[in-house]
RNA sequence: GGCGCUAUCGUCUAGGGGUUAGGACGGAAGAUUCUCAAUCUUCAAACCCGGGUUCGAUUCCCGGUAGCGCUACCA
C-alpha cells in the first residue's frame, strides 16, 4: 500500500482519510505501508510542505515501513529524484512501439480541441503523430525539434476492477493518446504514478475517486509496460455541508486546524474512519486506532459522497476528551491558555508530529492549570474553548456584573439585596477568606448560614451568589471553584486572579457607586 | 458537450425481494442540577422519480433527474 500526497500545502482531511485507510488495510494484512512524495509539480511543490505532511500524519498516529525520511528497498521516494527511471521507461516503450513521439504543439493542440468542441465532437488528441514513420520521428528529434511522448491507447475498451465500485469499463474512444513525457522532459502524473506504484510492488492502489476517470490510461500503461495491474479502491470525495467538494472556504479542513483547534487525534481519526466506512452491524461509533485495524475492510467503504459533519466530530471528540489521560490533557489545556495569554510561557512549542504539545510551566501553576482542565475539559467541544470557558476564573467585572442584561431577572427579584448584604457581609469577616484561603466547605458554610438568616433557599440564593463570585448567574460548580479561586489569587500570572474576598471587595465597592 | 461515478432520516450510515427500515450526530420534549453545560429517558425524522422483472420491489434491471469527478505538455 502507499499514500503518495504531493507537497503543495498542509495535509487535507480527504488525503488524511485516503491516508488512514491504506494504513488500516496495510496494517490489518501485515502488508507494507509507503510514504511517496509526489513533486514533479515543481512550482508547487515545497521542501517545508513534506515535513508539514510527515508531522500530521504522525500526529493522527500513522506511520510507515517506507519512505523519503526512512528509505527502503525502493529507493528513492520522492518524484524529483527519479526522473531518470521515467525517462529511461519512455525510451522503453518508444522502442518497443508502446508510445510515439509526438511533435504538435501545445498551440496546435488547444487549436484543435477547441474546434472539436465547436464541432460538438470529442475534443480528444486527433493522433496525427500516431502513423509517423519511427526513423522520420528520431530523425525530427535528432535535429532538435521539440517533442512530447505519448502512449498509444489500445483499440479495445480498457477494464478494470475496483474494490468499492466493481467492474469499470471505459470505451477507448474516449481516451486519448495521453502524453506521458513533456517535451521538456518532465513525466506527467499519470505515467510517474504508475511507474512508481509498479515498480515499489504496490498491489493496492487506494485513492480517492477523483482518480477512477484517469485509471483507464494506467491501465493501459500497465499493460504497455508488461507489468501487473494492481487492485484499485476509489474513495468518495468529502464534501462541505453545501455539499460542493470540501475547500478552505469551508473553513477547518487541514489536519494542523483540527490540532490547533483542540480536537484529539484519535478523534479526529474516528470520524475520519466513519466517513464512508461503517462496520458490519452498523450500530457501533466508537473505535480505538486499534480497533479499527481489527475491524476495517475495503469491501465495506460507501462509494458515496459524503458530507463532513463537524458537529458529529465535536461529539466524538468530547467522548476522547472525557477518555483522555489527564495528564495530556492538561499539557493541550497548558498550550491553549499560554496562547491566550493567560499564563507566561517563553517557549510554548507544539512540535507537530507529537501528539501533545510541550510547554514549560511550574509545578504549581501546572497543578493549578489542571484543576481548571479538569473542572472544564468534560464540557467543551474542543479544547481551544477552555480559555474562554476558565474567563469567570481569570477575570473579574463587578460593574459589568451589575449592568448585564442576561443578569437583570435576577437583579431583579425581592431576595437578592437581602442575599447580597448578608453573603457580603459575612465573607469580609471570614479570616480564611481574608488570607485566600477558603475552602469549599468554609465557603458552603457561611452559604447555609446565609440561607439560615435570610430564608432565601435554591436558586433565589445560589443565583445572586454565583453573581458576586463570577459574575454570571451561572458556571461551575461551586465546590471545585473557589479552591481553584483561592489557589489561583496566590499565583504570579500576567493578570492577577482575584480572590474570593478580594471579588466580594469589589463587588460591595461597584455596587455602592 | 462527452464519458465515468453516486443516490436510505437535515448529516454520517446499517440493512436488504416480504422488516414496526436499525444505529449515531443534530433537533424537540421531559428528568436531574442553584444555573449553564454535561448526563439520562422519550419523541419526530428517510428508501430521488418513472418503467420493467416478480405473487411481492426501497432492495434486482433499464431509463430519467440531480450531485460530484474526469475530459491538459495540472496533480
Amino acid at each position: 500500500m502507499r499514500f503518495a500526497p504531493s507537497p503543495t500545502g498542509h495535509l487535507h482531511v480527504g488525503n488524511a482519510r485516503t491516508a488512514l485507510f491504506n494504513w488500516l488495510f496495510a496494517r490489518q494484512k501485515r502488508g507494507t505501508m509507503v510514504l511517496r512524495v509526489e513533486d514533479t509539480d515543481v512550482e508547487r511543490s515545497e521542501a517545508r510542505f513534506e515535513d508539514q505532511l510527515i508531522a500530521d500524519l504522525k500526529w493522527l498516529g500513522l506511520d510507515w515501513d517506507e519512505g523519503p525520511d526512512v528509505g527502503g528497498p525502493y529507493v528513492p521516494y520522492r518524484q524529483s529524484d527519479r526522473l531518470d527511471l521515467y525517462r529511461e521507461q519512455a525510451e522503453r516503450l518508444l522502442n518497443e512501439r508502446k508510445a510515439y513521439l509526438c511533435f504538435c504543439s501545445e498551440d496546435d493542440l488547444q487549436k484543435e480541441r477547441d474546434q472539436a468542441l465547436a464541432d460538438s465532437r470529442q475534443p480528444i488528441y486527433s493522433g496525427k503523430c500516431r502513423m509517423m514513420e519511427p526513423d522520420e520521428a528520431r530523425r525530427r528529434r535528432s535535429a532538435g525539434e521539440p517533442c512530447a511522448i505519448r502512449l498509444r491507447i489500445p483499440e479495445h475498451p480498457i477494464l478494470f476492477h475496483d474494490i468499492v465500485h466493481g467492474d469499470v469499463e471505459f470505451s477507448n474512444e474516449v481516451v486519448s493518446d495521453p502524453i506521458i513525457l513533456r517535451s521538456n522532459g518532465m513525466p506527467v502524473y499519470n505515467y510517474v504514478v504508475v511507474i512508481d506504484d509498479a515498480l515499489m510492488k504496490i498491489t493496492h492502489v487506494i485513492r480517492g475517486d477523483d482518480h477512477l476517470s484517469n485509471t483507464p490510461k494506467q491501465v493501459a500503461l500497465y499493460e504497455a509496460l508488461g507489468w501487473p495491474v494492481p487492485e484499485f479502491a476509489h474513495l468518495s470525495t468529502i464534501l462541505g455541508a453545501d455539499r460542493e467538494r470540501l475547500s478552505k472556504r469551508h473553513g477547518a479542513t487541514s489536519i494542523a486546524n483540527f490540532r490547533d483547534m483542540g480536537v484529539l487525534p484519535e478523534a479526529l481519526v474516528n470520524y475520519l474512519a466513519l466517513l464512508g466506512w461503517a462496520p458490519s452491524g452498523g450500530t457501533r461509533e466508537i473505535f480505538s486506532l486499534k480497533e479499527l485495524t481489527n475491524e476495517f475492510s475495503l469491501e465495506r467503504i460507501t462509494p458515496s459522497a459524503a458530507v463532513f459533519d463537524m458537529e458529529k466530530l465535536y461529539w466524538l471528540n468530547r467522548q476522547y476528551i472525557k477518555a483522555w489521560p489527564p495528564d495530556d490533557l492538561v499539557a493541550v489545556g497548558v498550550w491553549f491558555f499560554a496562547k491566550a495569554g493567560l499564563i507566561e510561557s517563553s517557549d510554548a512549542a507544539w512540535l507537530s508530529s507529537h501528539r501533545v504539545p510541550i510547554v514549560q510551566v511550574s509545578n504549581d501553576l501546572r497543578d493549578w492549570l489542571g484543576q481548571i482542565v479538569a473542572l472544564l475539559a468534560p464540557y467543551v467541544d474542543r479544547l481551544e474553548q477552555l480559555p474562554e470557558r476558565a474567563s469567570p476564573i481569570f477575570s473579574y467585572d463587578a460593574r459589568a456584573a451589575l449592568t448585564a442584561p442576561d443578569n437583570a431577572e435576577v437583579l431583579g427579584w425581592p431576595n437578592t439585596n437581602a442575599v447580597f448584604a448578608r453573603f457580603t457581609c459575612k465573607l469580609l469577616e471570614d479570616e480564611a477568606a481574608s488570607a485566600g484561603q477558603l475552602s469549599a466547605e468554609q465557603f458552603k458554610t457561611i452559604v447555609n448560614e446565609v440561607k439560615a438568616e435570610t430564608g432565601v433557599k435554591g436558586k433565589e440564593l445560589f443565583h445572586p451568589i454565583r453573581i458576586v463570585i463570577t459574575g454570571s448567574h451561572s458556571g461551575p460548580d461551586f465546590d471545585r471553584l473557589i479552591p481553584i479561586l483561592e489557589a489561583g489569587s496566590h499565583l504570579h500570572l500576567p493578570k492577577h486572579v482575584l480572590s474570593v474576598r478580594e471579588r466580594v471587595e469589589e463587588f460591595a465597592k461597584a455596587q455602592a457607586k
